[in-house]
DNA sequence: TTTTATTGTTACAGAATTGTTACAAACTAA
DNA sequence: TTAGTTTGTAACAATTCTGTAACAATAAAA
């Protein structure tokens, strides 16, 4: 298996012509002609990578690929963007979404596989696949189980994205500012401090005796994950 | 600093070009003509992400591309190939090769721009990050780490502060009084002596046993990281 | 509905960091 | 050498920041 892709686009046919393709390459491939509820299909789906077409029969890929930006458990999800805007100001409007490449229609589908294979090659295996581990810990990013020296831990929803998002970059302080914006939902607001309690409750909750603290406090700077 | 981007190029005019425009978008560039020696003065440079051309004096794009990958001090270091060859075998052939980017001359420099950025996007922060070091002393800005001798020291918010500043020039003297304007919020008053005692707890920090003292006194000056 | 779990806030205790001072030590110049 | 200057060091109090428990508000489950 090298990977599960995930395509929203407009025309089933190329859908079917690359969705094809890409199984005899050994991908595992879902799509959907819908960005709206492509999204949730692929949320279930859990893609390593995303084809997004431009045009979309409700809203623009772009507002896609900005929605998915800001979802903590997509925004690292690696995305080419296929389009028929060729134009160069479109391309930098594609790419300063935050898309990682963009490839104009008509294309070969050759290209496409291998700027497929580009894109994964640099995706953080870590973050993109369905389990993370660190240290003695483990998350499960489908089953939202967590495990720490092989026994199973649970922890409320905020903990969970908390130590999701600890996870993607182990070793990094991360300031109070930074936490609140990666791990609230938008447009949230919350005392600062508040993330102190939380780091409190989830420190409780993945402590073992025996074992060492793996949230460290950064005094006048914010947490990190040892 | 946006980051730091080596250039190997075949033509002058391209390199002068790109490093201009790349510089007023606050990037730091140096750049190289030559493969073969480009690489050492690459190592020496520590860019973020090279700028690849496929026809080099010496050897090709391709080959550079295949040694930098088998260095493991540079194999994640991202690189976008810059070359005339459209055809979809080169391309193919690029990418394969393990670049993460392929863009065909003539380009514009906006869309490169574009391409760039969505490449250190997804690049590895650890790849990416700011990083200062002085003998074997390191202070990795980002991360709010300090590693001597590969083993980790914790300072406090002023100490790293001292040391992050020290490092911006060392070897360079500076007075009390420079480095309580720099090194301290404005509008603060400090004893100077006090820097004194600080620079006291960051020597205890930093100092290693059977390592040399890194901190110079320079009596009636100031102090210089050696 | 009632019960249970989760969440955000606050107040206070506790810990780490900071600035100051006094005195000891090191250095300089005559 | 000595007196004068400058820096090193330890101790202390003040300040700032974090840990923790308790509580009320809200959401989820039964």
């Amino acid at each position: 298996m090298n990977g599960k892709i995930f395509i929203i686009e407009d025309e089933a046919s190329i859908i079917q012509l690359i969705q094809h393709n890409l199984e005899k390459e050994g991908f595992i491939v879902s799509s959907s002609v819908n960005g709206n509820d492509g999204l949730k299909e692929l949320k279930k789906f859990q893609p390593n990578l995303l084809l997004l077409d431009w045009m979309l029969p409700d809203f623009s890929g772009i507002e896609v690929c900005k929605n998915i930006r800001k979802d903590i458990s997509l925004k690292n999800l690696p995305i080419i963007m296929l389009t028929a805007k060729g134009e160069e100001e479109d391309k930098i409007k594609g790419l300063d979404s935050g898309v990682d490449d963009y490839l104009t229609k008509p294309f070969s589908f050759n290209e496409l596989l291998a700027r497929i294979k580009a894109v994964l090659r640099r995706a953080d295996p870590k973050v993109v696949s369905d389990k993370i581990e660190f240290d003695d810990l483990k998350l499960d990013r489908i089953e939202k189980r967590v495990f720490r020296d092989n026994k199973e831990i649970q922890l409320g929803p905020t903990e969970f994205r908390l130590l999701e998002f600890f996870l993607t970059n182990p070793k990094r302080v991360y300031s109070r500012d930074q936490i609140l914006e990666s791990v609230w939902p938008n447009n949230i607001n919350v005392e600062s401090r508040t993330i102190d309690v939380h780091i409190r409750r989830l420190r409780q909750s993945i402590n073992l005796k025996d074992k060492k603290e793996l949230i460290r406090t950064v005094r006048s700077s914010g947490y990190s994950l040892v």
